[in-house]
RNA sequence: GUACCUGUAGCUCAAUUGGAUAGAGCAUUAGUUUGCGGAACUAAAGGUUGUCGGUUCGAUUCCGACCAGGUACGCCA
């Protein structure tokens, strides 16, 4: 429809001789539906050149603009706006397509054939796995899910670090909680997962505590090497040292263990977000690559330094100088992103290869990036680095894992689900089996929405009680609209027959308000497709369901003709598939009752 | 110190990328129900968009300076 009207534009200005500015013409869809569905400030932009009065060259515009059905009114207004009525033909007509044909309308085949690997989560097995993963996920999925629906074929990916220092804080960790409880090995391996894996994040925390804070010269020297070993049995180019006395505590056993716990851990969590990875990649099984093509194209793009191989990033661009290689040999995160990046590629061959990750990280992604450009253009091009904000807590402190004081995601999503259950047991009479489910799914979109519905790239401050609050603009306000929308289609059927064209409906204030946010769907969720950003859609569907309960309130089905009844019916429904879609393109799951 | 990000109502956030009277939710106040699900609806009140200048028909948006907060800055990830 964008696009019909700049045609008609074009043509009216033509027909007045009036050149079109370079950038074409912009139209938009208007926030107040009291100045219409569209608008466009040509006349104003003109203005200037043509040398008259905007508001009179709006009025030569629209008066000279072709005779079309499918508006009602075309005006022009105060500073020189052009504002575009839709007709109400037009626009039932648009609902009738929205209630009959639903996912089918919705899908807009823009990104049709094209491979998009999204890597996000990125989840640390040996530590937690806090809020911030919660967050990442949310907005990964919710992308992926964008990009699905716009045609794409999309590659969920995910990387997680099993080598590197915090593994080895958190082995060294272990054998002192083990000496410090008198415990195997063994005793801890018959505990349930949750408790295992948590058991492991306080080894953790005893190894961070000694090597970053109380910096105990002799714990540190174990870890490091610790961390020598662990990575000696991932990467076999390293060199052989002596490593009995981990051989005989049986460390490898131990940390291969482990790492599987977390990993299931993490996959529990993926299952009750919704969330399914496509590929995993670890840190331990990159790292050699990285190693490969760093030592390759050290003296030409790397540059030894103090028994280090570093990357001096130029400072005109805003670049670090980052250790690529450290002093014991073994590769730092920025090497085996370089290999992640190169693994991908061979694997996935996507066209376009999309990181989300914290904003912390976005100047050391530029040098990651930079870096790339050198050692493979084609790569750097296609990779697209989104972060996010990070999740603070009202106090204003950043959590960190090494010291505690972060929320797990576990605790949260719990905590949630009791606050929702709260709720519904003081409401209606619901089946017991189905409850546990729904709770879950209410949590779920309590948790996501309160994450989606901020701009990327802002930090969340992360209020616990306003963020499971159930009212205004919430996840479960606009599940409990799909539930209101569903009872009435069950009470009174689904309309299915009628023909929407026949009723004079948008009469009702009311009315025209639901059907007119009902129609613009399709262009909010393009848009927040294409800028990546969930946001846009969850105040889209936020939106709709105002008007949708201010429908409901002040339209009663049950005191209407047949007929009349009709007409709504596939309103409701348009309104109940345009909310499955949504809020799926959300990753937030419906509920049929709440 | 250097670079980047942020600053909008009491609080949490929007604002279609330079447009119309800066909009929502929460909290506050006043209403709505013998009624299809009250996790609801209708209103009121709440603003010098951090400060000062500049650019133009028009600035929350762009430019400059300052103030405040955050993040990152060679061997963590």
């Amino acid at each position: 429809m964008k696009n019909r009207i700049k045609e008609k534009i074009k043509e009216a200005l033509i027909m007045l001789q009036i050149d079109l500015p370079e950038e074409g013409v912009f139209v938009e869809e208007t926030k107040d539906i009291s100045k219409g569905d569209f608008s466009t400030n040509i006349a104003m932009r003109l203005a200037s050149v043509e040398k008259t009065d905007p508001l009179i060259l709006a009025e030569r515009i629209v008066k000279s603009l072709k005779k079309d059905k499918d508006f009602k009114l075309i005006e022009f207004v105060k500073p020189g706006f052009i504002n575009f009525f839709l007709s109400d033909t037009y626009l039932l007509g648009e609902i009738e397509k929205y209630a009959k044909l639903g996912a089918d309308y919705f899908a807009q085949n823009i990104q049709k054939g094209r491979n998009i690997a999204i890597e996000f989560t990125d989840a640390n097995p040996f530590k937690i796995f806090h809020i911030g993963h919660l967050y990442t996920n949310a907005v990964g999925e919710s992308i992926s899910r964008m990009q699905e629906s716009l045609g794409a074929s999309v590659k969920r990916v995910t990387y997680q670090g099993d080598v590197g220092l915090h593994v080895s804080k958190t082995m060294w960790g272990v054998e002192e909680q083990l000496k410090k409880e008198g415990k195997n090995f063994s005793d801890i391996e018959k505990l349930d997962l949750e408790e295992r894996v948590a058991w492991l994040g306080s080894c953790y925390i005893l190894g961070a505590e000694m090597y970053d804070y109380s910096k105990e010269s002799k714990a540190i020297e174990e870890i490091n090497e610790i961390n020598y070993y662990i990575y000696y049995l991932t990467n076999p180019s390293l060199e052989k040292k002596d490593f009995s006395k981990f051989e005989e505590v049986n460390i490898k056993e131990k940390y291969t263990k482990g790492r599987l716990w977390c990993l299931e851990y993490f996959e529990k969590i993926y299952s009750v977000l919704g969330t399914k990875f496509d590929n995993y990649f670890f840190e331990s099984e990159v790292s050699e690559m990285g190693l490969e093509i760093v030592k390759k194209n050290t003296g030409e793009i790397f540059k030894k330094d103090a028994g280090s191989v570093i990357y001096e990033g130029e400072k005109e661009k805003g670049l670090h100088t980052r250790v690529f290689i450290n002093k014991y040999g073994l590769p730092t995160y920025e090497t085996k992103e370089i290999g992640l990046a190169l693994k991908k590629e061979e694997l996935l061959r996507s066209d376009e290869s999309i990181i989300i990750t914290a904003n912390e990280q976005s100047s050391y992604f530029k040098v990651i990036m930079d870096v790339l450009s050198k050692l493979n253009p084609e790569i750097a091009y296609k990779t697209k680095h989104f972060s996010h904000g990070v999740i603070r807590l009202p106090n204003a402190q950043k959590m960190s894992s090494r010291r505690g004081g972060v929320i797990s995601g576990e605790w949260l999503f719990s905590e949630t689900k009791r606050k929702v259950l709260s709720i519904m047991s003081n409401s209606d009479e619901l089946e017991p089996e189905l409850v546990d489910e729904i709770s879950d799914k209410i949590a779920i979109a309590a948790i996501k929405y309160a994450f989606l519905k901020v701009t990327i790239g802002s930090d969340i401050v992360f209020d616990f009680d306003k963020a499971i609050s159930f009212d205004g603009d919430t996840g479960p306000y606009i599940q409990y609209v799909y539930a209101r929308a569903n009872s009435l289609i069950k009470e009174f059927g689904t309309g299915d027959s009628q023909n929407i064209c026949l009723g004079s409906c948008l009469a009702n204030p009311f009315v025209e308000r639901l059907v007119r946010t009902l129609s613009k769907y399709r262009v909010a969720m393009l848009d927040s497709a294409l800028t990546y950003s969930p946001s846009t859609l969850c105040q889209y569907l936020f939106d709709l369901s105002q008007s949708f309960n201010a429908f409901y309130q002040n339209v009663r089905l049950s005191e209407m003709s047949e007929d009349d009844r009709g007409v709504y019916l596939v309103i409701i429904r348009a309104v109940l598939n345009v909310l499955q879609s949504g809020l799926f393109n959300l990753g937030i799951p419906i509920v049929e009752k709440m």
